[in-house]
DNA sequence: CCGAATCCTGTCCGATACTG
DNA sequence: CAGTATCGGACAGGATTCGG
């Protein structure tokens, strides 16, 4: 436990990787914005992850005070994981950082997300030019879990929860339906495989429309 | 090289984190933002890096884009490594994410600073409210090299090079700066400690009332 | 002298098996 | 369900050496 390998840096930054910067730690704080999970729950939306490293990384997280531990009340009586409020406001991180990400000449696309990833996501490609005038409420269920999605003066929030005045309700899974707001795929496709939509679709197809891929980089030479 | 570990996610920030994620690779990013760097001189200003880890990190930064070689021209003819323009669009992380660990009940305040982390923290650290009604410009000459701070209209901007038209000029070295700016420490004790000082000093004075340091998180349990 | 390539050692990661 | 134990392999750290 002593031989922690750290930066030993002054830079409030350079200290803020050795909280966060090894592996699959910020993927853990991911899978907790929208709330608290239990360890298995992380485990199978973390694809690929250790028992171990996902152990070792919440004990580091919990004493870094990213990440506390909670026993849920009775009946549930289960503990789960839950980010303190400071560990949350690493949310922006995600956006910021994915929407730099979404311009690689590497990026691959079409791959599986996990449901958090994929709410993330609309954060970070949302366009607020293309909102104007636009307002809307969508209940997204994705793997049963409901998120309230709303569009408002030009601003795009995301929160856990049933929505309290929902224009339209989609129900599915994400990898069904990012392909319709990210690779321009028609609706009906995604209807015909499985996506599920109540209510307003004209809202759900301009919703759409809200999410404009950047340009990729270009790559120097190669 | 084909056993490179990667995270096999469809989320385009796990895919940064491949790209970026790897030990001393944003730190790598950092000391480019504000221009080319040779070799040696990246790995004097990395304190603790070995040479092998840095060619590595080079080379991979380099297949993705972020980084590119080239060779100065005659009659310098020394090779550099620069960031290209995706590259340097990282950099608002290194604001976000410093101002996000500056919050972090374990920071270490006090260690000394590489010139660019200690550029970077005023951008994370600037407070626009303090700013109103308040123009200036700064030019700063950390370790012989000179930089361009400029403050207007409730913002702030760090360029490489000297400044147009300084209010007044700083010379030193960033590590007898910074307390001044962040830990209130009076400007005559930093000048009597090697920090020169000409030009308008009341400028100096005010513009080190800009940068707040922000409450510490709590730690919930110990 | 600069920019690496090459040892070797220690730590961390990944996968699976196993336990309260 | 929620982790711990174990082990092989990949990666990081440090020193040395080599080519330009």
């Amino acid at each position: 436990m002593a031989g922690k390998r750290r930066y030993e840096d002054g830079c409030a930054f350079a200290q803020a990787l050795d909280l966060v910067g090894e592996r699959w730690a910020l993927l853990v704080i991911r899978e907790l914005v929208f709330g608290p999970k239990r360890f298995t729950d992380l485990k199978a939306d973390l694809t690929g992850i250790a028992t171990n490293v996902l152990s070792q990384r919440l004990t580091d997280l919990e004493q870094a005070g990213i990440v506390v531990k909670k026993e849920l009340p009775p009946p549930a009586r289960v503990q789960v994981y839950d980010l303190t409020d400071w560990g949350r406001d690493l949310a922006p991180i995600f956006r910021v950082m994915g929407r730099w990400a979404a311009r690689s000449p590497h990026l691959k696309t079409g791959w599986p997300l996990s449901v958090n990833a994929a709410l993330l996501s609309l954060g970070a490609m949302f366009d607020a030019a293309r909102a104007e005038g636009f307002a809307a409420g969508i209940e997204l269920r994705l793997d049963g879990q409901p998120f309230a999605v709303t569009v408002r003066d030009g601003r795009l929030t995301v929160d856990p929860g049933l929505h309290e005045a929902p224009d339209v309700v989609v129900t599915g899974d994400q990898n069904s339906l990012l392909p319709v707001l990210y690779a321009g795929m028609p609706l009906n496709d995604a209807m015909r495989s499985g996506l599920r939509v109540t209510g307003d679709v004209g809202v759900l197809r301009r919703f759409a429309t809200l999410f404009p891929m950047p340009a990729p980089a270009p790559l120097p030479a190669g």
